[in-house]
DNA sequence: TAAAAGATTGACGCTTACGTAAACGTAATA
DNA sequence: TATTACGTTTACGTAAGCGTCAATCTTTTA
């Protein structure tokens, strides 16, 4: 008896549409080395595994990453064999980009700050002169 | 009695180490109209102001916003004439701004608890394996 | 005073991350 | 069956953000 599970699969289009990225970013990533989606004939089809990385790769982007390294961040977690070494390789690298991303929180919590305090002079002002026009 | 003042100033291979960016750097972010040193002759003097604007710029830069933004941002808020319509555009410009840094503080937060997992089940494996050893 | 240290202005080069168009194939639809 | 929609590869173009000379000038310093 076998089990049949069903996949979901997107097309280049579909997926472009749900990420809000274009096919041609699509393409680049998988150059890239970061996608590899399936093909039917000649055509991409995606599946859920690259759903979950493309997630990935565009929040890693978003934190200022390049493509190149966010490959490099892919490889290492997968080229996992449970061996010592690359599980030691595995946390240094994490404890490095752990430390990128305290100090990345920072720069935001500071630039909400400075955007507070503009924010706030920018009110007062307000007041004072809706006061005035009274 | 004339009130003197001591600014202190910076050349550009000061700034350029006390920041870690290059001479050309600053050239180039000059060019692009954030930074205004003064000059002495052709050569170019910063003042605090540079300094300022310089640290603001890196932490602009290290959050993803182009020197384009920067600058933009820059603008309007020296723009500022205290006249209500500008102030009005200073509110609606950092409410866009303070949106898209919350949205960066969640993505760091969600690359931070993935770090998180992945580093507790390496550091699991590691245990299993040295546990084996014994 | 000669040489080294720093500065300046071009100006061309390079990488990243796509945009865009061309030329073509396939499949669904009017 | 003709057209429209969607897909493919190839390849050149582009903008941002510097790096890297080269040629020249000025100022220290040995």
């Amino acid at each position: 008896m076998t089990k049949e599970v069903e996949y979901k699969t997107y097309t280049i289009s579909e997926l472009s549409k749900a990420f809000d990225v274009t096919p041609r970013a699509l393409r680049l990533y998988e150059e890239s080395g970061i996608l590899s989606p399936k093909r039917e004939g000649s055509k991409r089809v995606y599946f859920e595994r690259d759903k979950v990385r493309l997630r990935l790769l565009l929040r890693g982007k978003r934190l200022g990453y390049s493509l190149a390294e966010i490959k490099e961040l892919f490889d290492i977690y997968e080229s996992n064999s449970g061996e010592e070494g690359q599980l030691l390789l595995l946390l240094e690298t994490m404890e490095v980009k752990r430390k990128q991303l305290e100090t990345k929180k920072i720069d935001v919590e500071i630039a909400l700050q400075e955007i507070e305090k503009v924010t706030n002079t920018a009110r007062k002002t307000l007041k004072e002169i809706s006061a005035t026009k009274n």
